[in-house]
DNA sequence: ATGGTGAGTTCGGTTTTCCTACTCACTGGT
DNA sequence: ACCAGTGAGTAGGAAAACCGAACTCACCAT
């Protein structure tokens, strides 16, 4: 069996890529909460000023957002998101899901989304296919590039 | 309206400050597949060796991850889920539907999630109360600490 | 005795990140 | 006209993170 060179082929990994570095996906949330200009970003997230603008030109580029004017003099941007930044907001809802689980177990969620249905939203990964919520033991990985293996789930 | 000298208060931001740094996420990745060992990791990972072992300290930390001797003599060590762990796979789930959508449109995933139902797995998000699937222009922020506003959702 | 594996640590250098301050263009108030 | 304020960044240097390769140490196999 060679030693591959590379790392594993996989859609996390190219997703993290885009995303991955600290403050993208924070930038993504106050977007997508509408909060989308230069200051409210630095304010809201409290990252360093250039290495704001060096995200936001990489998710730019990526297609996850884009940069529209809101005002020609002076002239003003707003960063949006575009469908497929907007494709990413259930990482951001599951990753929230998880912090006000486990790094807030007293209810003091910092933030609650609440649904169109009237409730607080708790979001549940589910199988498009039969519905079912999504669980560990439920779900048996195929790696599609020759030489990659994995020894079978993690057994609980 | 005072400057606010801290960022926004979110579970995001709190779960990433775990598990946003550089390979966390990955590491995870091969841990739900069982491939808990250390030169595995590096392998799988593509990572540095130093940081790897970082990494693991604080997701062992961070209670993510638990480290177990699989071997006395020569001792040797796995690295497994806690259960906080297994939760963080939904995460996984949707970072990888997004890259296999966005960066993989023709159909070449690099790996296929099974589902016990029989079916590949398609996770989707939906709302526990209702069980609908979750879209941006269904949810409606409210911050719980004072001060801190959303403009509103992002209009498509 | 030699080679191999597993699980790291150490080393030295490169790249990122961080923080503070600064610029530049404009606006609104007096 | 003058001044403060806002929005969107750049500039510069220190601190931290990251990287690959080499090294350790304990054990096992031949």
């Amino acid at each position: 069996m060679a030693a591959p060179k590379h790392p594993r082929p996989c859609s996390v990994a190219d997703t993290l890529a885009l995303v991955g570095e600290k403050y993208s996906l924070l930038v993504l949330r106050e977007v997508c909460l509408g909060n989308g200009r230069f200051d409210q970003l630095v304010r809201n997230i409290g990252a360093p000023r250039d290495i704001l603008a060096t995200r936001l030109r990489r998710l730019v580029d990526a297609g996850i957002l884009t940069k529209r004017v809101y005002s020609e003099r002076p002239q003003r941007f707003e960063y949006r998101a575009t469908l497929a930044g907007l494709e990413l907001e259930p990482v951001l809802m599951t990753l929230m899901a998880w912090g006000d689980r486990h790094l807030h177990p007293d209810g003091d969620r910092p933030m609650v989304i609440e649904h169109s249905c009237g409730k607080d939203l708790a979001p549940v990964v589910t199988c498009a296919a039969c519905g079912d919520p999504v669980r560990h033991e439920d779900l048996t990985a195929h790696p599609q590039a020759p030489g990659w293996t994995v020894t079978g789930p993690q057994a609980t």
